[in-house]
DNA sequence: CCGCATCCCTATAGATACTG
DNA sequence: CAGTATCTATAGGGATGCGG
């Protein structure tokens, strides 16, 4: 650690060019198997891919499990601490949204819609479907790519 | 660009381990100088720092001018599209509040202090302070090293 | 098939020494 | 003072291999 600033940690936790997105991808799309990682527009390549989900879970914001049907397959899930991490997508949503002038607005929305949602019921509802999300199956949202 | 997904857009301009730091060393320490910066405890080397002013600049979130009785002075001052980083610094903060266990309590001072004055009187106290901060000289808040 | 691991190569980040 | 120059280290893309 540079330091024991609390931003700091922060950054060196999540502060890379992918966490954020896999959250992202979580959260907002419903993604949980390694290969709809890979499908995001991003094109995250498949050793960094790897790479941030064992970080992403050796410092606890991930999960793994061996799904249950199908054991070859592990479904990642999101932790508390995850979850957690939605406020501050939000908030860098409504940056984007005030200056990213160029983005379509239909790829605003599923940051927009999150923040509706989070005036009204609060984080707390998010938090109750993710962690029913890997045992229910729910019609996986497309990712308007 | 990777993707116009406002997540992807705003990490791509900011989403590095540095900018969010030199940000912070503005708006909470009142930092204003190339060696100013240089002093922060995460040491910043000389040539990250004038690369990320730099682009900094080019993005619009700082900009340069010369001192006024120092002309070979350069002083950095943040635009309003920079101090609008704030609430994302501040999500950030708090979520190392909850798990950053290990910070000492008065590292996350400054950054809980400025919720506080932010749940009151909102981030335009705050940007009042800051477009006045390069005319009026104010007694520079020690950084906590 | 699925989830990686490995290899190779390039690009960017960063530390240190030095300069206009 | 505010950076460059130079060199080194790490991150990342792409292809491919490989165990379960």
């Amino acid at each position: 650690m540079r330091s024991d600033c609390p931003l700091n940690y922060a950054l060196e936790l999540f502060g890379d060019k992918w966490s954020l997105l896999i959250i992202r991808d979580m959260v907002f799309f419903n993604k949980r198997y390694y290969h709809e990682f890979l499908l995001s527009e991003e094109k995250i390549s498949t050793n960094v891919l790897a790479n941030r989900l064992l970080t992403l879970e050796k410092n606890g914001f991930v999960k793994k499990e061996k799904s249950l049907d199908h054991k070859q397959k592990i479904i990642y899930s999101l932790t508390e601490k995850g979850i957690d991490l939605v406020p501050i997508i939000i908030e860098i949503g409504l940056w984007s949204d005030k200056y990213g002038d160029h983005i379509p607005p239909h790829k605003k929305d599923f940051i927009l819609k999150e923040i509706r949602v989070n005036k009204t019921n609060g984080i707390q509802t998010l938090k109750k479907e993710l962690h029913t999300a890997h045992n229910v199956q729910k019609n996986t949202d497309k990712h308007s790519d």
